[in-house]
DNA sequence: CCGCGATATGTTTCGAAGAACATATCGGTA
DNA sequence: TACCGATATGTTCTTCGAAACATATCGCGG
């Protein structure tokens, strides 16, 4: 596997809540995906990862947080299929609230060393 | 190896400069530790790391800005050693403003989340 | 001119993380 | 009741990065 996917953003932003679990980019993308999809395979496979993968990050969560962020159905008219809870839901919002709020603290500084970055290349 | 890097703080902070090079929380406290040491190696081995590891780090910044963060000297009177350059002192010195910034920004988002868990702690 | 301490690199070994493959289970529907 | 799609989980195979080990170089000081 390669490199965290640097998107569009400034940075990578890992919330450590403690010793147990953290979120960072790749679990936030997973469960807003899940969020929007009912599936954890779905979800998993549009981002490149086999569903046990997913499915491992998701049980990382739901362990490191004592209650499932993740709810899953078997079977059933839809058969089977995965949604956020309410707690998974705070989750996911508390952590885009904070990375946007980390872009926009740090964007001039970003700025600056993008600026110190092309100073050299243009001189080169 | 073992993931984390177990600061005291809220989060990790991974600045993208952009495709060819970041600046992590390992990064920075590596140059951290070398503007103090004088030392590659030393710097390495205060965190831990083999020299050739640390100076694998180094090798990644200097490339990846084009110019060098850290100036080595062979031999001489000192027996080699290593210091920042003003490049090297500018970036680890706005990494570190953006982790102050990022800090206060986030820290009312994870103390909510931090309540959340020892919630659901308290409840079983 | 040899040794020391630090930089600079190559080679090999090892272990962990992920991918790939294989089942098992569930519970509706046809 | 056979089937389907998705969850759930175990096992094996690969791959990649780091660790470990091994040199080579540098240049002053003794």
């Amino acid at each position: 596997m390669k490199r965290p996917v640097p998107i569009s953003g400034l940075g990578h932003l890992r919330v450590v809540i403690d010793q147990d679990v953290y979120v960072g980019p790749g679990r936030a993308d997973l469960l807003e995906r899940i969020a929007g999809m009912g599936s954890i395979s779905a979800a998993g496979k549009s981002m490149g990862m086999s569903y046990k993968r997913a499915w491992g990050l998701v049980q990382a969560l739901n362990e490191g947080f004592g209650a499932p962020l993740v709810e899953t159905v078997r079977g059933g008219t839809r058969q089977g299929g995965a949604r956020l809870t309410d707690l998974g839901l705070a989750v996911l919002n508390h952590y885009r609230a904070m990375e946007a709020k980390t872009e926009t603290a740090i964007a001039g500084d970003v700025e600056a060393l993008r600026a110190l970055k092309s100073d050299i290349a243009e001189r080169k």
